[in-house]
DNA sequence: ACCTATTTTGAGTATACACTCAAGTTTGAG
DNA sequence: CTCAAACTTGAGTGTATACTCAAAATAGGT
């Protein structure tokens, strides 16, 4: 939409607006007159370069999806580890976006159009990722058992991510890593 | 506030609408409009019963956090097997009242003044006594192991709960199970 | 049957919201 | 430098929202 650097650079203030606004206050909070006053921008600004305010949320959104999953390449060779700590990660050093995940599926279709069946595609293709990670560590692990574990760890993550959420100084890392070694 | 048996009915009928509400939609389609329209009541009165909106909705919620936890005088007494069931019993037989206990603690402060406040508070409570029914059934758990082992299986029972809010044929009560055993 | 407290009605208010547009300013390729 | 395309402005639109109120209807104790 924007061809000029000017228009860029406003579409970059707009975005990062938008996310903070919802790691602070989820949707609520991201209303169009608190967006453009953040981004310092009128509201006939932001139209030109973003059909409607779900499209500002929606990529914001797809941005925190694509994050928790930072390397796709990698599936078929990562091990559990390092995926329980690509999780961590993400919620440790990109907390707003983290936040912004854990919302997204709640919030429901006023996060856009099936946010929930996007959010939960994602999750299906991770259980895969996780259950084929923990099949090659382990040889006799039965294909339904592999993703009965996968099911289990990525719901204690999520589980502590949904803790986490509610109570920022929660040990996420911690009890994360813990929570990998009880389910090996 | 209701005095006579009209008022009390009409007042089950607005909190029957505004739960049903927003299990379908959550806060956003919990409105006025819609919470009159489906209780077969006008605004007004509405408005002769309730302060406001949030109280409804408040009232809603709080009925759910305590309907996950139907029996807080057995604390000290029951088992985590018991704990368990008592929480996938909520999940499978109140639907309803089980996604707005999910919803609650994310959609933050609009749902009310300090809704994730009061929900933290409860987990803790919860953790507590998780940890109090593992300490009795294995004597040589450390208070703080136990808290540990609390946190997590709860965190993996809200992270199924949460999946399951995301998909209702996801089988929360097997893997409800699948976890309990390995904290035993 | 009476009479007051309670409940219901339905039109009405104020406000916040997402979004529009015509007019002016800035950008940057040629 | 020129000029069209891209961007910005800010007042303005329509709509949905939570909430109010005076007047009419009903409940139920005496």
């Amino acid at each position: 939409m924007a061809r000029y650097q000017v228009g860029l650079q406003t579409e970059a203030k707009i975005i990062e607006a938008t996310k903070s606004l919802l790691a602070e206050g989820g949707l609520d909070a991201a209303t169009l007159k608190s967006i453009c006053e953040r981004a310092n921008v009128k509201a006939g600004s932001f139209y030109n370069l973003f059909d409607s305010k779900e499209e500002a949320v929606i990529r914001v959104v797809q941005e925190a999806i694509k994050a928790v999953d930072p390397d796709p390449d990698g599936a078929g060779t990562d091990t559990v580890d390092e995926l329980v700590a690509a999780y961590v990660r993400f919620f440790t050093e990109e907390p707003q976006l983290a936040k912004v995940y854990v919302m997204a599926a709640l919030t429901g279709e006023s996060a856009g159009d099936g946010a929930r069946r996007r959010f939960l595609r994602h999750h299906l293709r991770r259980v895969e990722r996780f259950a084929d990670a923990m099949s090659r560590a382990d040889g006799d692990l039965k294909p339904d058992a592999a993703t009965d574990d996968a099911e289990l760890l990525l719901g204690v993550l999520d589980g502590l991510a949904f803790r986490w959420s509610l109570d920022a100084d929660f040990e996420f890392a911690r009890y994360a890593n813990l929570a990998a070694v009880r389910f090996l």
